[in-house]
DNA sequence: CGTTGTGAACTCATTCACAGCT
DNA sequence: AGCTGTGAATGAGTTCACAACG
């Protein structure tokens, strides 16, 4: 198990947004899916996705040369030059406002250190919430988000806040330093184009749903079974 | 069941699972967008949502001839029949199972409803939280979710399961007879070709979230501002 | 052999640009 | 004059199919 060279990988690849998520799912699918020796093929790693192999195929391709004609790809290896591409071979650092029943959920979420990410700051403008502890952090005023901002130096913003608050929020985070967004308003925000954003929207998604279904009567041939977004 | 003549709209339009979810957007700008005489054009309709005026058309043509040449679309008429394009001029109801965080969460999330959706049972293994109740829901255990589940005649659930339950409960509520999942679970369920699901994987959402950011440095130009997707 | 990497073909989606209505 | 609907052109993304290689 040489990390042979692979050494000034020259190419710091882009790849499309469907095609990162894909690599995204590669990434968890390959733990799993290892065979004893610590190889997988594109052919398993596409059926655990549900995309075809050619697809992996072409992907992993896109992310370095990485695999072994005729062997497959090694899980370590690959696995840290998705991590590379993806830029999670990093921890993150986000804060979060607006601290209602969803941003309890997040906060208490493992998933989200487990991925590398961590929350280091929790802002409302409520008085009965500011001050109140959740997890480990303390509730802080928004008036304080940009000078703590700076202390805590988060580069990403979860914006759980109501819809009408969103943009506004969303443009004292870019003010204060952040370059990218994960937002769970259901809102497009205008930020400039050095942020980021990332929506996550229910009512699109429960709407997607029932778009499917309608349509899984009417003729039984939609695509099924495969993710978001 | 019949649903009614609805007169000779013959072509129940079949869209890209892409395509539907600007529907959704479109929905929703539509009303906010709407100058004060009820009409909105392409143009405006593509920058609340972010997409080209010419892709606004073409959406839209595919739901129905809609507009009026020189003039622009009724928003009524035309939320109206985007609506029953994504099977959403109706009400549906769900199940959820699992409930942790999320689900609380969830439970409280007053847009479910006013989307169409209604919450009619709630499900878990655990007996602590069996028996307790959650907005106005109480919790059933799990065992009784089939025969809950014909009385209360849900056609879509939620899974805010655990990853290792996540399957099974899948193939639970499938059993029982729903024709959709929204799965929150990082996990690739596999369901027969009549149920759909749509994943929200927070994971990966925050991984394309660090891609984006990871890039935006390296060269100033991955798109921004998108939905989801 | 078995499995990758990849040109070439193909399919699906988006944009262009303008004819057609109002 | 203004704005939609849509053929035609372009572009992006996916699959085919096979040469290359351990």
């Amino acid at each position: 198990m040489v990390r042979v060279v692979e050494p000034l990988d020259s190419s710091e690849n882009r790849v499309s947004r469907a095609a990162a998520q894909r690599l995204s799912q590669y990434l968890r699918a390959a733990d799993s899916v290892a065979s004893g020796d610590g190889l997988v093929s594109s052919v398993e790693l596409a059926d655990a996705v549900g995309v075809s192999a050619a697809q992996v195929r072409r992907d992993l391709a896109s992310v370095g040369h990485l695999g072994q004609r005729g062997v497959g790809y090694d899980v370590a290896s690959l696995t840290a030059a998705i991590r590379r591409t993806l830029g999670v071979d990093r921890r993150w650092r986000a804060v979060l406002v607006g601290v209602g029943n969803l941003a309890r959920a997040l906060v208490k979420y493992r998933g989200f250190s487990a991925h590398g990410f961590d929350l280091v700051g929790l802002y409302d403008t409520a008085p009965r919430i500011v001050g109140t502890t959740i997890g480990e952090l303390r509730v802080e005023p928004m008036s304080q988000l940009a000078e703590s901002l700076k202390r805590n130096r988060a580069e990403l913003g979860i914006l759980t806040v109501p819809a009408e608050a969103a943009q506004a929020t969303a443009e004292a985070l870019v003010a204060a330093g952040v370059r990218g967004l994960m937002n769970f308003a259901p809102v497009r925000l205008r930020v400039p184009d050095h942020v980021a954003v990332v929506a996550v929207d229910l009512a699109i998604q429960l709407q997607q749903l029932a778009y499917l279904v309608h349509f899984s009567d009417e003729s039984p041939d939609v695509d099924r079974t495969r993710l978001n977004t």
